[in-house]
DNA sequence: GGCGAATGAATGACGATTCATTCAGCCGCC
DNA sequence: GGCGGCTGAATGAATCGTCATTCATTCGCC
């Protein structure tokens, strides 16, 4: 623990140099110390069973410290959601940019979901499990990054059906949430098995019968 | 409040009737009736955010009823858990025998999975959310019901396969994976939206797709 | 010396669980 | 047939631990 706290402080002192003002550098990287530590620790225990001290002694810091980054316990995980959505959005969109094919767009996105929590395992658990803990808190996720998410995935697909390539005769909105759902269980079950999983091949796949179907 | 601590007595006592052995029947009602107030609470405030207390006045017993009947909080989980579990799976198995067309028998457990959740919605709230709070319980999920599940769906992909109905340069596993997480995104789709769904329909779709594909 | 950041012990609330007590039906005895 | 006492189910108020959060104090830098 002891080592944990030094090492920790000399990592924030380090990142404060040269800078006139102090807040920038030195704040965004303890609020960053802060939710690096929070996503393990609620990875590993679970949000409700995670205490606010554990995550402030894995982040190095005391207790107290925590709520001067943070409005409270719930506070951190709505950060650590919102502050990955961001990133994936952004990668997301400029993923799309240049690319004609439906078949590779959604390609581009299932590798990119896949691939991207495969990268963390911590942050694929948050995402996969902890997020999910309560109606209000899906509702909420639903809302904002569901609904640009799946903006993505089905512009895709409204292109690619008006383009001649894939079947006008299913909703488009429908053919999101199977393609949205087949990557999200390959997730769960990556998050959940202890194997490696191959998720680059895991997403060529989902596309493959997501386009082609089981049918002979 | 009064209400409902009446009317279960009443439940109880009428179904005391000429038993010698007063257990059987008074203790089968009572605790259904806690598993599905617990469901009910559940559902509405999430695991976590529920007391037994409120779980036992909906029941219409007292705080203290729950524990002659469950461990404590968790086996009320638990056994809204297991209980749900054995009957999906007789039913699912049942539903299978006589089914002989690939595509049929998927159909079969498409509209079964949605319109058992559909019937139930605090039900399935409870496991499309509820049960998912923790990996530890994830796995726990995944190693009995899921384990199970899955080879019922698999074993219909895999005759399909030996038929030569289906492609074979698919891994059955994975198949299955994708088959299940479409209709896992329908149900949850379903408990966070204020909609109607027509899930018999969202059924179809999905074995639809799943077999045909999206391509033209 | 003064300032803001950081600390961490103390607080307060909350809620799962326990257990001493009540209650109702039933039995055997008179 | 009626009565006192037994049994075990049910109660719910009190207990006990557990944290989230606060804030008086300290620290370290300009």
């Amino acid at each position: 623990m002891a080592g944990v706290s030094t090492s920790a402080m000399r990592a924030t002192s380090s990142a404060r140099r040269l800078s006139v003002v102090r807040q920038p550098a030195g704040v965004g990287d303890k609020r960053d110390l802060i939710l690096k530590a929070a996503t393990k620790v609620f990875a590993r225990h679970g949000f409700f069973q995670s205490q606010v001290a554990d995550v402030a002694s894995v982040a190095g810091v005391a207790a107290g410290t925590v709520y001067l980054y943070f409005k409270g316990k719930d506070d951190l995980l709505v950060s650590i959601f919102e502050r990955s959505m961001r990133d994936v959005l952004a990668e997301g969109r400029a993923a799309m940019a240049g690319v004609d094919g439906p078949a590779e767009r959604l390609r581009r996105i299932a590798r990119l979901h896949l691939e991207r929590l495969g990268r963390d395992k911590d942050l694929a658990v948050v995402f996969q499990v902890e997020l999910r803990h309560t109606v209000k808190f899906m509702e909420r996720f639903s809302e904002t990054f569901l609904q640009d998410y799946f903006a993505l995935i089905r512009a895709a697909i409204v292109d690619a059906q008006q383009q001649g390539v894939f079947r006008k005769d299913v909703s488009a909105t429908t053919a999101t949430k199977i393609f949205f759902g087949a990557l999200d269980e390959m997730a769960t079950n990556f998050v959940l098995s202890r194997r490696r999983h191959d998720l680059r091949a895991e997403a060529d796949a989902v596309v493959d019968l997501f386009i082609n179907g089981v049918k002979r």
